[in-house]
RNA sequence: GGCCCCGUAGCUCAGUGGAUUAGAGCAGCUGCCUUCUAAGCAGUUGGUCGCAGGUUCGACUCCUGCCGGGGCCGCCA
């Protein structure tokens, strides 16, 4: 793979060993923050000089002469205190792009070392309408499976639906009280938070309704198949719902990808008798529990998790043991992500430690909670309707869509309405994923229109724009005038310069996604590749440049779009040729 | 009481493994459209990075304590 810093790395970790004698010392390159410092700098003379307790400024020059020749390295200068500055040589940066250009090697290469990684995101309580709570997890897994599969893992996708539970059989009683005939069902399901509130208010209201709720949730529970075809139409129709949601998102989830939580049923027995003969299980006020020494709850006690009611009833701690188990034993997973709200951290730090100690995973299987903050509305709580109703995300998309429309109309009235409709839909989709995608995961954040939506700053309007400005300029060359896959790249500005590394770049950000799990990275960066082409754009004219500099030009032009299109892409978005 | 997260410009947010002068966008002010989409670009105003210590050649970043906000902590998920 391609990829600069590893690269730098690698050369200046050699010249370290090579100067010190000693093996494994880390270049430590990073950016450099200011021009003058050189493309990349190098900070790990430092730690090794101080290991070494010798002066850092002498040993970087050592490293420096003792620097292998390559082609990627025109200058490295000691400075400060023991920085080395790297200055990156311009006929190997262009030749490099050149080659991405041309398609005779892609931009991200696969790691040399593939996992399978299993990644459990969105999982929609299918009781309800999926809902604003459900979007961030969605559309951060979304991406993150997308980073995931291009480095080249194997990703197996898990939607780990919430079709199970005592509430269903709520639902199951009102929708057999209302008649047996599907298209009546389907009527009625049709909108499904306001079925759920009905069934809710008279679990809570009607006599005898309770009772025949919770008689639907034994039954249910027992495999009657009365209540089996009733609970399977209801879910049917839920799950529909969310592909519809899925497919307005352009969220690669498919049913492929379920394993809805009563696909476990069969397994809490077993995952029970496992824990019980691992010692591990304890009873504490007639409930099932497991204790472990390294979490105590409130007032320093002990603190459970329960995997058995006392009334014999599992639990989502059960189910996700057995998910646990699932995981690392039967789809042998290297890696599992799970990306679910922040505040179920303690809950997963739990069933991990369990899973581990009752070995339903492999020592060397990475559990990882991809924690994210939730969203709030403007004035600072979490994001509800005015009459405090959840919001639900089919109408959030609409609203946003129309928002984008009204911006379309007013600054595109000469596109066809057709073309301003495609428009605002691509938009409106784009700017929700984005305002979520752009933030740090771990963040609460403050949802709000106008901010996603501007066409100034970090949002998914202002990427859009920059593309289909980029493209507008392919478009204008006309077909046939200059092949990119054939011209060279040259670096003859320091708008082109800036642009060309910033693109070369692409796979080293890819690669930080990829291992931490942070999309904002992703956006960041193409928020910072659009920004230098749009600096290139206003310094450097490609139309009107002479043959050979406009050739050059123009494969840059469209070697950006290529990436640009490349990395909104994996944040799951569309793009357009024009706005 | 314990554990987790957060505190950076008036507002919304970045800041990869420690590094030289802490960055964007909005809001405010100022320039740039007979020239590839001005939905843009450039400039400018604005910060004791919650507070106090510590480690270090160097701390927004690491450690400790404190203050403030949020979350989670036995039969919901």
């Amino acid at each position: 793979m391609f990829n600069i810093r590893q690269s730098l790395e690698l050369i200046v970790s050699s010249a370290i060993a090579e100067a010190t004698g000693l093996a494994d010392c880390k270049a430590h390159v990073i950016y450099s923050s200011r021009p003058e410092f050189g493309d990349y700098q190098a900070n790990g003379v430092m730690t090794v000089a101080k290991q070494l307790k010798s002066n850092p400024r002498e040993l970087a020059a050592r490293v420096v002469s003792a620097l292998q020749e390559n082609d990627l390295i025109a200058d490295a200068q000691v400075a400060g205190p023991g920085f080395i500055n790297l200055f990156l040589k311009d006929a190997t940066l262009a030749g490099a792009a050149t080659r991405f250009a041309h398609g005779q090697q892609k931009m991200i290469g696969t790691v040399e070392s593939p996992q399978r990684i299993v990644v459990d995101y969105s999982g929609p309580n299918l009781a309800k309408e999926m809902h604003v709570g459900h979007l961030r997890g969605t559309i951060i897994g979304d991406c993150l499976v997308r980073v995931l599969e291009t480095v080249g893992h194997d990703v197996i996708r898990q939607n780990h639906v919430g079709d199970w539970g005592t509430q269903f059989g709520m639902l199951i009683a009102h929708m057999e009280s209302l008649g047996e005939n599907s298209a009546q069902v389907h009527t009625h399901l049709a909108d499904l938070e306001t079925f759920y509130r009905e069934a809710k208010t008279r679990f809570d209201q009607e006599p005898g309704f309770a009772d025949l709720a919770r008689g639907y949730v034994v039954k249910l529970q027992r495999g009657d198949p009365a209540c089996l075809q009733a609970w399977k139409k209801f879910i049917d129709e839920s799950l529909s719902h969310c592909e519809n949601v899925y497919q307005r998102l352009g969220v690669t989830l498919t049913t492929r990808d379920l394993m809805p939580e009563s696909l476990y049923n069969n397994e809490l027995d077993g995952i029970l008798n496992s824990l019980r003969e691992t010692g591990l299980l304890t009873v504490s006020d007639g409930a099932q529990c497991v204790f472990l020494d390294e979490f105590t709850g409130k007032e320093g006690t002990p603190l459970p998790a329960i995997v058995q009611k006392s009334d014999g009833g599992y639990l989502y701690a059960t189910t996700d043991l057995a998910a646990l188990r699932h995981r690392g034993l039967n789809l042998r997973a290297d890696r599992v992500l799970y990306v679910v709200d922040a505040r179920q951290s303690l809950h997963f730090q739990l069933a991990f430690a369990i899973a581990r100690k009752a070995g339903f995973v492999p020592a060397n299987c990475s559990l990882e909670h991809i924690a994210y903050g939730t969203m709030m509305g403007e004035d600072g709580k979490p994001f509800k309707t005015r009459s405090g109703d959840t919001v639900k995300l089919n109408e959030l998309l609409e609203e946003s869509v129309r928002r984008a429309h009204d911006i379309v109309n007013g600054k595109s009235p000469e596109l066809s309405p057709e073309h301003r409709e495609q428009i605002a839909n691509v938009v409106g989709i784009s700017a929700v994923k984005y305002a979520d995608l752009s933030k740090n995961r771990t963040s609460d954040y403050i949802f709000d229109w106008a901010t996603m939506l501007s066409f100034d700053g970090n949002t998914a309007p202002y990427m859009l724009y920059a593309y289909a400005r980029i493209k507008s300029i392919l478009r204008r060359q006309g077909e046939g005038i200059v092949h990119p896959e054939l011209s060279e790249i040259r670096i003859t500005a320091v708008e082109e310069r800036n642009l060309v590394i910033k693109i070369l770049q692409f796979p080293e950000v890819i690669g930080v996604v990829a291992a931490e799990c942070y999309p904002n990275y992703l956006c960041a960066y193409l928020y910072e590749l659009a920004g230098v082409f749009m600096r290139f754009y206003e310094a450097c004219p490609v139309l009107k440049a002479e043959t050979e500099l406009r050739a050059s030009r123009v494969t840059l032009v469209s070697l950006t779009a290529n990436t640009l299109k490349h990395g909104l892409g994996l944040l799951g978005l569309e793009t357009l040729e024009q706005m």
